[in-house]
DNA sequence: ATTCGTTATATTTACCTAAACATAACGAAT
DNA sequence: ATTCGTTATGTTTAGGTAAATATAACGAAT
């Protein structure tokens, strides 16, 4: 068998994307530097586009994903809410659990 | 719960896409017409993006998934091989359980 | 009141992929 | 040998998306 089997996988809500990888991934690093500007350049993304996909999740998230501060000394920051950090724990796992069940699908198919 | 997860899947050879859902419509219209080009109508495609698709599809697959005839009175035409007919069904059986799969995934996750 | 790094937002530029266009090659049937 | 609708392939044009650039707003700490 060479064949593999991938997938995406991504969350809607009101029949737009709440989330999916990229998003999940800029989350993640929102969550370990504090900034969505930081995480913006780790991930090589502008801070526009990076601004633009956190603020699509916000809204269509049935709760605050992130909070942002905004000002202060130190400029201000944005970190995840509780609820954030579920729907990226979340997520994860059902992304790997896909993952793992199209391979048990396409070693028990006729693909070889 | 107003999420819905939605899935992509596509099979890659040598890391290269081999199959996805695309490729799979096309396909099936060829398998319809027996005519790549009629096909590539159908689905509002040229008929160049259509030839190439078809021509990766099969270069990378492990047996000949179509069979083309070139020239004769009625121009030619492209027929799916058993092979071809074999990769769609199997594709769209994986594809289908993959989004039932996922269904239950979220149903039983805490994202509501 | 000044500072500082951040969030917020508009505008312009560049790029890449898809579409559009054009043309050649093919060969069984007549 | 002509015809016909198809496969095969190169070249040009267009459009939509991402990147780059620029600038304003913010407000706690000093």
């Amino acid at each position: 068998m060479n064949y593999k089997i991938k997938s995406k996988i991504w969350i809607e809500a009101k029949g737009e994307i709440l989330l999916g990888e990229g998003r999940v991934r800029l989350l993640k690093e929102i969550e370990e530097t504090g900034s969505l500007n930081k995480a913006a350049q780790k991930l090589s993304m502008s801070y526009k586009k990076a601004w633009g996909l956190i603020d699509d999740v916000n809204k269509r998230a049935e709760k605050p994903v992130v909070t942002k501060i905004i000002g202060g000394k130190r400029g201000g920051g944005t970190v995840l809410t509780e609820y954030g950090k579920s729907l990226v724990k979340t997520f994860d796992q059902i992304n790997e659990s896909c993952w793992k069940y199209l391979d048990t699908q396409i070693k028990a198919s006729d693909l070889r």
